[in-house]
DNA sequence: ACCTGAACACCGTTCAAGT
DNA sequence: ACCTGAACACCGTTCAAGT
């Protein structure tokens, strides 16, 4: 049985704490036990009383809007300098998924909670809008566009995060068409080895480039 | 100072609770301070102490799982018997959208939260799946679709549900398109008196729509 | 069977005391 | 300035006691 030294009362010779490292700790918390973190099991993994921690956060919210921006950094701003657009977008809208999707528990939280102004994110948003205008949309419809496919990114992680057989209708027999392609896509799955939330963001998303082709393509025969 | 009588001990005279009293109130009370509850906000609500509840719910999570098959069954099944097929689908999505978005702290808790299989939804789920066969779909591509379509409206419910100014750049300079989108939208806002979730919600669904329809034009024109 | 009342094992957070 | 230790005001949940 191994006796752990105690830190004495008092301020240490050297600072433990600080902000980012709780942050960090807090996210592989959550990786770890996808159930969501306690200000006390961070203390403990950080090998400090609970109260410590307000020294370098206002709260737990505050370790949470860490966390969102450390995540929100990993969305690749790079691959929204490819040709052509839309592959530019679809690289982006992938990149975005898969940052938020690798932490169910948190996509939720995370989704809500407003962007600070100094955020990394925007200069990604600048560039997509930039990029909409330039192939002919509005300014304000290329916002709503953006906006429209975050909320499908998101939801779409938060699928991802599901339980898997979310959508199981167990026996019943008065759901025919559903059962059907519930079984259909099974075999697809063992068959492509991608998983059913890929198969469908990949649809969307699909779905969604597409019709901005199709509306790009009617705006320019109407222009005629 | 008005006296509350207290109920004595033991078995009332009249049964006080019920499963669905109680699930409603929490819904009341979600409706009325967003901030989530709490189980003894409940009882109190119903007037009767927090381990009365246990008798008629197993625990909180069971009081959520009944608010979600209330609220899901609030989605209009009537719609999805319009005409054409993606007026349908129109229809059942705003109507999916609106049911959620009524409730904003839990959507995401909602939203993750697997379906009983004795839920109404999967009749829904079979209408859509069916109608996106007859228009020529494979089974599993109907599937897929349907996810997609799902995270795109609990997306945008959870977007309806966040912070009104959550992309907001601030005075930076350094984003000029984006800055530039966001002033347009204000002004289309104030003319069209729709509310930015809304326009986004409906972009995407005009373009989720248009995507399937170019989809369907396309494979009927490669079977000639 | 279905309520009260007391209790248990937790939370996040505050703050004085210590160096 | 930055830690410990003790405390506060909460949670969800359990369970014996009562009718």
């Amino acid at each position: 049985m191994s006796e752990v030294t105690h830190r004495r009362v008092g301020r240490p010779s050297e600072q433990v704490l600080s902000r980012v490292r709780i942050v960090e700790t807090a996210l592989d918390l959550l990786d770890e036990h996808g159930e969501g973190f306690g200000m006390r099991d961070l203390a403990r993994e950080l090998g400090v009383r609970p109260s410590a921690l307000y020294n370098h956060v206002a709260n737990k919210e505050d370790v949470f809007r860490g966390i969102r921006e450390v995540i929100a950094g990993r969305i690749s701003q790079a691959e929204l300098e490819r040709e052509p657009w839309d592959a530019a977008l679809a690289a982006w809208a992938r990149s975005y998924r898969d940052a938020f999707a690798a932490h169910p528990p948190t996509i939720a939280l995370l989704a809500v909670m407003p962007f600070d102004s100094e955020s990394d994110v925007f200069p990604s948003y600048d560039r997509i809008v930039g990029l909409l205008v330039t192939e002919g949309w509005e300014h304000a419809e290329a916002l709503n566009i953006l906006v429209a496919f975050e909320s499908f990114i998101l939801g779409s992680a938060l699928d991802a995060a599901a339980a898997p057989d979310m959508l199981h209708a167990g026996d019943r027999d008065d759901v025919p068409e559903f059962t059907a392609a519930y079984r259909d896509r099974e075999q697809l799955v063992t068959r492509t080895g991608t998983g059913p939330a890929d198969q469908a963001f990949e649809a969307g998303l699909g779905l969604l480039l597409r019709g901005l082709r199709a509306e790009q393509a009617e705006r320019d025969s109407a222009a005629d």
